[in-house]
Parts: structure tokens; C-alpha cells; sequence
DNA sequence: TAGATTGTTAATCGATTAACAATC
DNA sequence: TAGATTGTTAATCGATTAACAATC
């Protein structure tokens, strides 16, 4: 059985937390004490921990250390994956400092923009290039990941040249739905739904706020 | 009955479909049709959008106008929300020039920061301001929202200020889980959970990977 | 009217939670 | 050993999908 999309998105969560008890010197931590600090059901931390192979020790719980080692082996992070940054806006840039890809193994090795003012310029330890330029690097290199932070318009024409030239998975910060081949990975980021729900959260009564827990993102 | 977490996130995902329907002139559209562009279930379609309290035409479908507005109204986007930013780094500046959020009825009104190289500096149409005026800020205008884009370590005790100034919701980019009372409203970012997601999905052998439709967002 | 499409009730599916036997 | 905690099977819950009557 494989796991599930819910799932996943809690894996990192106890990353998190396992990195801080580590930091703080903790050995081991039971499935109750992660649940507590997470706000969720033990017995779903527990399923959690089981459906990636892990298997804690009775009486004493998950041993810290290790559990986190395996759960980033498990999400592919200690083989680095190399992307390259398309468009080169102020999200672009903000994307490129983000410090967080790194620990969780992703590295930009390249950015690219049409923009002959942004060609040339150095962002953080690259180099602008011109977007032409890009296919013929994912030929040449195999590079497969793609960080596509093109104005919403660009998404689409861009995304099928890159996609041709080899690209199997698309993070998309355009706002704009791609069409792409079943073959291809696409993962959208959308501000708006998040806003939507906060908005939506905000017209609510008062009184009828439940802190939920929700998806979230670190930079 | 309330909406469930997952409708709501699906709600901008039929405003942007019916805003560009709109702008290609259609004046109805079936739930058949909003779910072959979305790749939702029709029936899904259907009950989302009866669950907002709108109602189509037996025979026609859903009157595209109108039903964008009433969703618009429905996530609380007619009536603007003001909201602070907290930190103007990379990413506060990226969101500082972020115009989706004014397309859903958020304004940035004031930026923060404590760094004195910043303070003074204007950000697109603002000035950021030192970091210790944001609370008297809060409870003079009656703020509700604060956009945290702060480092994680900051995380908390800014956050712990701005509440007891009477901030109601929270969207935190920084990275660090909040503790704060349950009627405060906060709603993680969290880049980690998507990349944690990508990463698996490019790990997996060619042949399973299904194109899911996943979170998303636009910038 | 006939027939396409909505709105809604029933069935299914999957994820979460509860219960408990296995383990150390 | 006794007892705490894991791992797993069963029960529950909620969301999605199927079926179909109501509508225009």
C-alpha cells in the first residue's frame, strides 16, 4: 500500500520536531509525545511512522536520531536534487535565497529570465542567463526539476518547451494550470487558496474559530 | 453544515476557471464542464457550489458571472481586508509585490521590520516602519491580519506581541509552529510539505506516477 | 413535451480514531 | 514479572462518487 498525500505532508512536520528534540537532547519520543507536540492522534503518528518502514521499541518509544535520518531518506532528501529557477522576479529572487531547499535537498543550479535587464546579474552564487538558453542545459545536464516563477501568461508556452526538453517535474508558483503530459510531475503552489480559507475563517463568527491545523510552509 | 477545508480550497480554483470563461465570452457553463477543466468529479462540482448556497439552471448550467461574484462574496473577497507585514526580507518584499492578494481582497497597509538598514526604506508604495510601532499600530487601527515573514527564531514573541495587540489571524511564512490562544486564527506556509511531496513523487519509479491535483497557488 | 442538467439522497471509498494484542 | 508503548485490526467519520428524482 502505498502512502498517502496526507501522510506525506506530516512527514516533514516530524522532521521538524525531531530536529528540535534531538537539539534538545531527547534520545527517544513516543508517539504520544510527538502527537501531543503536533496536535494529532497518536495512533496516526504511529501509522504514520509504520508506512515508512520505521518500527519504534515498545516501552520506550522512536528512537529520535534515527527516525529522522530515515524519514529524510524516505522522502528521497539525502540524494540532492538539482533544479533550475525559471523567471527571475522578486519571487524568483526570494525563492532563490530561500535557505530551507537546501536541508530539504533541493539546489538551484541555474536561474533563467527573458529579461535582458535581469541576464548577466548575479543572484546569490549564479548567474542570470537567458531563458533560450535553458533547453539545451536540461538536454545537456538531465536536469529534472523545473521552478517556474514566470508570470502567469509565460507558464504555459514555457513549461511545454522545458517539458520537451526533458523536464519531469514542475513547481509552479505562475498561478497559471498547466496541461502537460500525464508523465509530468506538476505540483502548484497557490497563495489564493490559502487566503481563501483565511478570508473564509475571518468572516466566521468568533466564537466558531477552532484553531485548525493546516497546511504550511517554512522559509 | 459547514464547509468542509477541502471545498473551500477549491473555491478560487472555480473563480480563476469562471474569470477566464467569462473573458472567453461564455455566459453558462456546466458542473460537467467545470469538472472536465478542473478534473474534479461533476457531482463534486455540484455540491461545492451548492454548499456556497448558489443555485444553477436545470438545462443551462451555472451563470458564469454570477456565480464568480457570489463566490467572490462567499470567501469574503467584496469586503477588503487590511493586513501588516512583518519582516521585509526576501520574501516580505516578494509578498510586499505580490498583486494576486488585492484580486483577493487583501491590502498590505503597513511593512515592518527591526533592521535600522531597512526602516525608512520604501517598499513599494509604503515606508517600512521599526518593528516596536507595529502594536500601537494594531490597536489604534484595529488590525486584524498580520503577514509574518519574519526569521523563525522571531517567530513567536513577535507573535506574541501582535496577539496581545489584538491580532485575530495570522499567516505564517516563517516557518516556526505558533503557540498561541486557540481564537487567534493562524495558517501555516509551509514550502517544506510541497517539496517533501515532489521529492517522493520523483522517486518513485516512472511508470506510477499519476498526475494528482495538488494545493497550489498564484503569484 | 422530451431531454439535459441540477440538486440531493444513497453508496462507496479512504483517512482518522479506537481498541487491543504483541513486545520488550 | 508488570506495565508502558508499539504495531495492527476493527470501528468511525467525513469526503467523494454514484444514482436518480426534480426541474425547466
Amino acid at each position: 500500500m502505498s502512502i498517502s498525500a496526507a501522510s506525506l505532508r506530516r512527514l516533514p512536520q516530524y522532521m521538524k520536531l525531531l530536529a528540535q528534540l534531538e537539539s534538545e537532547g531527547l534520545r527517544f519520543a513516543t508517539s504520544a509525545e510527538l502527537a501531543r507536540r503536533l496536535k494529532l492522534d497518536e495512533t496516526l503518528v504511529r501509522k504514520d511512522v509504520a508506512m515508512t518502514g520505521f518500527t519504534g521499541k515498545p516501552r520506550v518509544g522512536f528512537e529520535v536520531e534515527s527516525l529522522r535520518a530515515h524519514l529524510a531518506n524516505f522522502l528521497g532528501l539525502h540524494q540532492p536534487k538539482e533544479a533550475i529557477l525559471i523567471g527571475v522576479g522578486r519571487l524568483g529572487q526570494a525563492l532563490a535565497a530561500y535557505r530551507g531547499f537546501g536541508k530539504y535537498g533541493l539546489r538551484i543550479v541555474a536561474a533563467f529570465d527573458t529579461d535582458p535587464a535581469k541576464i548577466g546579474q548575479p543572484i546569490g552564487e549564479l548567474t542570470v542567463q537567458p531563458l533560450w538558453q535553458a533547453p539545451a542545459m536540461v538536454l545537456e545536464t538531465r536536469m529534472q526539476i523545473a521552478i517556474l516563477a514566470v508570470p502567469a501568461m509565460e507558464a504555459q508556452p514555457v513549461a511545454d518547451v522545458l517539458a520537451d526538453a526533458g523536464i519531469r517535474a514542475f513547481w509552479n508558483f505562475s498561478g497559471q494550470p498547466l496541461s502537460l503530459p500525464p508523465t509530468i510531475i506538476v505540483h502548484d503552489e497557490d497563495l489564493a487558496e490559502s487566503l481563501a480559507i483565511l478570508s473564509h475563517r475571518l468572516s466566521l463568527p468568533e466564537a466558531s474559530v477552532p484553531t485548525l491545523a493546516v497546511v504550511g510552509e517554512e522559509w
